[in-house]
DNA sequence: TTGTAGGCGTTATCAT
DNA sequence: ATGATAACGCCTACAA
C-alpha cells in the first residue's frame, strides 16, 4: 500500500510536506503543492486513516447500536438519517446490533471502545424506556427513539406520539364524529400508551362520555411474537348496530386490517366508517383506497438531528435538554372524507 | 486512554509479554497470564484497533454500500444478515449509503480505502444489474442482490426471482386453474423480468394458452416515484365476466391492492378469485384474511452467505462459481385455498 | 517555505 | 518463557 514515504520520494519532497498537502496546511508553494498533488494522484495514494488516528488519537468514527433492526419496516430511515449526517460532516460510521441480546451488547461496547469510537447513537426500533448495558465502558450516547428508564441519564431525542395522536384525534372531533372506536397497539409499547393517553385526554377535553368511545385491545405478548386479534376485534366493533362513526387505529398496520374487516362487512370506507392510522408506513397508507389518514413518523430527522446532537455533545456545547422531542404530522388523506 | 505500556508497568513485565497475553499466544506461563489479565481487567485497557492495524496492516473491517435503505422494507433483512456474520467471526463493518449518488459513490470507496477496509458487500436494496462506480479503488468485492453488467467482473449471490415464481405458477397450475392474470411489476425491476418469464415459461409448459393468461402492468417509471395503477387494473380484470379464477401479483404490495379491488367488487377469496404475491412481505401477507400465498426472498441468508463469500474470496479460497443464486421458497397459505 | 526528529500503540524479529 | 528493539504511517514540535 502506497504511503506518504512514497509519495514524498517520487515527489522529491519530505513526507512533512506531503502531509501539509494533503491536508491543505499553509505555507507551501504553488509549485510544490501541484507537484505533490500529481504524484499523489499518479500513485493513487490515500491516507492512512488508522495511522492518523494513532497521531490524533481522535478517530472520526461514530458507532451505531441497534437492537432490532427489520421488525419494524422503514425504522431503517432512522439509520439513513444518521448516515446522512455524517455523510455530509465527513465522519464515517461503524454498524453493530445486538438482536436484544445484552452479552452481545456488552462486546459491541468493548469493540467500539478497541476503534476509539468518538460517540455513540443508540437507536431503538420502537419508541421504548431503555438501559444501555455498557459494562465500564464511557463513550458520548445519544439515545435515538427512546430514553432512559432514569431521567437525565442521556441525551436522547424522541417522536412525540402524544401530540400527533392527540392532533389525529381533534382532526376526527373537527370533522363531526361523536362515537369513536380506538384499537390498540401492544401495551409494551410506549407508543401505545401515549397514542392512547392522547386520545383520552383529547376526546375529554371535547366533552366525550366514556360510553362515546371504545377502546380494544389489538395485539399483545412479547415483541415479535405476538398475537394478533385486530381482525377479529375490529369485526366485532364495526358488527354492532350503534358502530361508531371512527375508528382510531394504534398504527397503519392495524389500520389495514381494519379496513379489510370493515370492507368484509360491506362497509364503505369513508361514508360507513372512517379509519385513520399512525406511523404513514406507505406501503399500506397508500395502497389502501381510499388513502390512509395517518401520522408520520420522523424517522429520517430522529437520526439525521439524533446525529447533530451527539456532535454537539461531543464538541461541549451545552445541550438545552436532556429530552429532544420531534414532532409528528397530521397525513391527511381520504380515509377520514 | 490506558495502553499496552501502562498494563505493562504495572504487572511489572514487557510490553511484548501484554500483547502475547492479549492475543492468546503461546509461551506464557500461568502465573504471568494471570497476573496480566488481573492488571487488564484493573486498569481497564482496551486494545487500539488503529494501532494493531497501522502494524499488521490489516483492518478486520468490512464495509457495506448499500443504494437505497428503506425503499424496500424488510431488505434492510440483508444488513442484519451481514452483522451477524460479521459478529460471529469477530469482525467489524463499516456502513455507508449511497442513496443512489455516484459521486457520494465515489467518496465512499475513497473513505473505505482509507480505512483499509479488506472486503466490500455491494448492497442493492431491490434485485438488479448493477455497475459499481469505484474510481481507482480496489478492495474485493461481492455484490449482494444484484449482478454485474460484465458477467464475471464481480462475484454476486442473489435469490432465485425464476424457480420462486415457476413454484408459485405450478402451485396455481396444481390446483386446476384454467385462466390466470397476472399484474406485473415495474418493468424496471430485474426481478419483474424473471418473474413474468417463469409465469409465462410455467402457463406454456402446462398446454396453457395465450387467452388462458391475461398479463397486465401495475407499475411503471422511475423507481420511488413510480405510477400505480394497480387498483385500477385490477378492478378491471375482475369485474370482466370471464374473469381469471387466480391472480398472480408482482409483489405482495400489489397483492393488498388486489384484495381490496376484489374486495371492493364484493368476490370473496379465496372462493371467488385466489390472489398470490411475492416477497412474503409480512405486515402485508400475514394481515390479509386469508392470509396471502406467496413466496419468501431469502434477505437474511443474501447478507449472511454474502459475507461468507466475501471471507473465502479474502481467503483465497476459489468460489465456485461467480454467481451465486438463492432459492426463495414458496410459503402456501389460504388465499388459494 | 521546507525539513528533521520523535513518538502515538502495537506487533515482528531476534535475542536472552 | 520473556524482553529489547525496530518498524508500521502519520503528525507535532521544532529547526533550518
Amino acid at each position: 500500500m502506497v504511503s506518504i514515504k512514497d509519495v514524498a520520494r517520487e515527489a522529491g519532497v519530505s513526507d512533512k510536506t506531503v502531509s501539509r498537502v494533503v491536508n491543505r496546511e499553509p505555507n507551501v508553494t504553488r509549485d510544490t503543492f501541484d507537484k505533490v498533488e500529481r504524484v499523489i494522484a499518479e500513485l493513487g495514494y490515500v491516507p492512512n486513516m488508522a495511522a492518523r488516528m494513532i497521531r490524533s488519537s481522535r478517530s472520526n468514527i461514530f458507532g451505531i447500536i441497534t437492537d432490532f433492526i427489520s421488525t419494524t419496516p422503514y425504522s431503517g430511515d432512522i439509520v439513513r438519517g444518521i448516515q446522512d449526517w455524517a455523510g455530509e460532516h465527513g465522519r464515517t460510521v461503524l454498524l453493530a446490533n445486538t438482536n436484544g441480546d445484552a452479552e452481545k451488547e456488552r462486546e459491541i461496547w468493548k469493540t467500539f471502545q478497541a476503534h476509539r469510537i468518538e460517540g455513540v447513537l443508540y437507536v431503538s426500533m420502537y419508541h421504548r424506556v431503555i438501559e444501555p448495558d455498557r459494562g465500564d465502558v464511557d463513550i458520548p450516547t445519544v439515545l435515538v427513539n427512546c430514553h432512559p428508564e432514569t431521567p437525565g441519564s442521556y441525551k436522547s431525542i424522541e417522536p412525540d406520539d402524544y401530540q400527533g395522536s392527540r392532533d389525529l384525534t381533534r382532526h376526527l372531533i373537527e370533522r363531526g364524529h361523536k362515537r369513536i372506536g380506538y384499537i390498540r397497539l401492544n401495551p409494551r409499547l410506549l407508543g401505545a400508551e401515549l397514542r392512547l393517553a392522547a386520545f383520552r385526554d383529547a376526546t375529554r377535553e371535547a366533552g366525550f362520555s366514556d360510553d362515546q368511545i371504545d377502546v380494544r385491545l389489538g395485539m399483545e405478548g412479547l415483541i415479535g411474537g405476538e398475537q394478533n386479534r385486530v381482525f377479529q376485534v375490529a369485526t366485532d366493533m364495526l358488527s354492532h348496530p350503534d358502530r361508531p362513526s371512527a375508528l382510531v387505529c394504534g398504527n397503519d398496520e392495524i389500520a389495514l386490517q381494519a379496513y379489510l374487516a370493515a370492507l368484509g362487512l360491506g362497509l364503505s370506507i369513508p361514508n360507513d366508517i372512517c379509519i385513520v392510522g399512525y406511523d404513514d408506513f406507505q406501503v399500506v397508507s397508500l395502497a389502501l383506497k381510499p388513502e390512509l389518514t395517518t401520522v408520520a413518523l420522523p424517522y429520517y430527522d430522529l437520526g439525521h438531528r439524533g446525529a447533530d446532537r451527539l456532535n454537539r455533545l461531543l464538541g461541549g456545547e451545552p445541550l438545552k435538554s436532556d429530552r429532544l422531542v420531534l414532532p409528528c404530522p397530521l397525513v391527511a388523506r381520504a380515509s377520514c372524507g
